[in-house]
RNA sequence: GGGAUCGUGGGUUAGCUUGGUAUACUCACAGCCUUGGGUGCUGUAGACCCCGGUUCAAAUCCGGGCGAUCCCA
């Protein structure tokens, strides 16, 4: 049935897209809707509004500070690089030229080396390590900046998901030993995975980029993955061992205790906000907008419900606790617009995501109880007034579970094995998800699936040394190496 | 990278085939009304993506651009 003909004037207010059947438009409509982010004037562009900001705000506040207890520093670096850095790993170029964005001119004049707008910074940062490392007593040397990049691709954009500037944190440090970097590497990798586990209420598949998939110059790409609902995987966070080529190509030396001369070992490790995207396109239904409570701008909406006698009361009433709920620290706000009647208000409250709504009309106030309604099913309970802490709160972690639990049950019953060309396309093509399959490592065999159905190899598993799923190549048959999760992806 | 669809007040949309004063709802604002799932009334304000062509006349037809969405790679 289509809801095109006969949208109701009312529903035009809300959410006219299904998530189930029209995904990308039902997410572009999220996203206006629940007021995030808007469009910019150039393609590729977007605006990101005060709530899309404030959720960004809450991912850089539980990454930084756990950034900062395990030795990292904040610093900033320009914005644009000289080419004459980026040159200096030929490897970077080669990766990411056919995406830098160029300044070629200062006011009227043109300059005599142009500028890259950075799409990544180990070019201009490592340089800097390098000057600033002497001795092993200045390592490890771990530095963070938070600031935006620039990838000139020439894809869709999508709010969020693909965009030509985007937000992230990119932290680069400096070891001495490749053991010392490797555990940075995964440091980073499981901070990332908290974010998602803790925060964001997402589960999360670790792995590691098949060689042709990992960072341009770098040893070994690690990534975060996440499944969308519509059975893509989104590449969520990603940490980088570097071995020892950017260190050698910029110069990061250090004395060892012997005095002699030694190359670092590097690492870097970015999350975008990208994170938003998929929080969004997880958790998010045919309503609106759904935030985990972690993350909300408003974990609660206290909606009053009165008749002319009773207004006054109710109100009282409300008031009563939003200040008991607020002392105790709880995101709320008392939507007490007279204007408008309360039907109107849960459409509105939910569409913006708020996790959980607290009803209060008179006979809340004759029986000293409170209403809970969990956003995310609409689930309602009852709670004592004197326990409206407590309940809010356990309110708001059944919430965090429920969304939890939802995106969990995705991913698990989105892991297939197959073996076989036949096999491998039948259950993408079906289903989505993850496909796991035997590999023998080369390219070739990827690009097979890849040109028929638009799937690529999103991730091996973290171990190396994993004994493969199948003995043989799914694709070609030859002897196994590895396992390979074959998805679509973001 | 290839193909398709689309672009009208802040949001949703009618009008386009057959060229001529642009439709309605909603939001916003002012006032009244008053509330257990998008309430009712009155008033105000607000739009044809850009450039070019055809024409007496273009939202409408043609060409190009820009932007968005979808499908395929």
């Amino acid at each position: 049935m289509s809801d095109d003909g006969d949208e109701s004037d009312a529903q035009s207010l809300g959410i006219t897209k299904r998530k189930e059947y029209e995904t990308g438009e039902w997410y572009a409509e999220v996203v206006q809707k629940a007021d995030l982010a808007d469009y910019a004037p150039m393609g590729g562009f977007i605006v990101v509004k005060p709530r899309g900001y404030a959720l960004w705000e809450q991912v850089q506040e539980n990454l930084d500070s756990w950034f900062k207890t395990t030795g990292v520093e904040n610093a900033y670096f320009p914005m644009m690089i000289p080419e004459s850095y980026l040159e200096r790993e030929s490897d970077i170029v080669e990766g990411f030229d056919p995406e830098v964005a160029w300044v070629t001119h200062g006011g009227h004049e043109e300059l005599e080396e142009r500028l890259a707008v950075r799409p990544t910074s180990e070019s201009i940062i490592t340089p800097y390590m390098a000057e600033w490392t002497r001795s092993h007593r200045d390592l490890p040397l771990r530095l963070n900046q938070w600031c935006s990049v620039v990838r000139w691709e020439a894809t869709d954009t999508k709010p969020f998901f693909r965009t030509k500037e985007f937000l992230w944190q990119e932290g680069h440090t400096a070891h001495e030993s490749e053991g010392e970097a490797w555990e940075e590497t995964m440091t980073r990798l499981e901070q990332y995975n908290r974010l998602y586990e803790d925060v964001l209420a997402m589960p999360t598949t670790l792995g590691r980029k098949p060689d042709h998939d990992k960072f341009p110059g770098g040893e070994t790409t690690t990534t975060v993955e996440a499944l969308m609902p519509d059975g893509k995987s989104l590449q969520a966070g990603t940490s980088h061992y570097l071995g020892t080529g950017f260190a050698e190509a910029y110069d990061l030396t250090y004395r060892d205790e012997d005095e002699n001369e030694q190359v670092c070992h590097t690492t870097s490790w970015g999350l975008s906000w990208r994170a938003l995207g998929g929080l969004i396109m997880t958790h998010s239904d045919d309503q609106g907008l759904v935030l985990p409570p972690t993350v909300a701008p408003e974990q609660v909406v206290i909606v009053p419900i009165w008749q002319e006698d009773t207004r006054e009361e109710v109100l009282d009433y409300c008031e009563q606790l939003h200040a008991d709920l607020d002392a105790d620290g709880v995101r709320v706000v008392l939507d007490d617009r007279d204007e408008r009647n309360p039907g109107f208000k849960f459409n509105e409250w939910e569409l913006k995501g708020t996790p959980v709504r607290i009803e209060v009309g008179p006979n809340e106030v004759d029986d000293e109880e409170i209403t809970l309604v969990h956003r995310p099913d609409g689930e309602t309970e009852t709670a004592d007034r004197a326990d409206l802490t407590d309940a809010t709160e356990d309110a708001l972690d059944t919430v965090y579970a429920k969304l939890y639990a939802d995106a969990e049950a995705n991913l698990e019953e989105n892991v297939r094995e197959a073996h076989g060309r036949g096999e491998i396309l039948g259950t993408l093509g079906q289903h989505g998800g993850y496909v796991k399959t035997g590999w023998c490592g080369d390219k070739s065999c990827e690009t097979e699936i890849k040109d028929q159905i638009a799937a690529e190899i999103v991730m091996l598993p973290l171990e190396e040394d994993t004994e493969p799923v199948h003995e043989t190549c799914g694709v070609c048959g030859e002897a196994a190496t590895e396992t390979a999760f074959f998805a679509k992806n973001y």
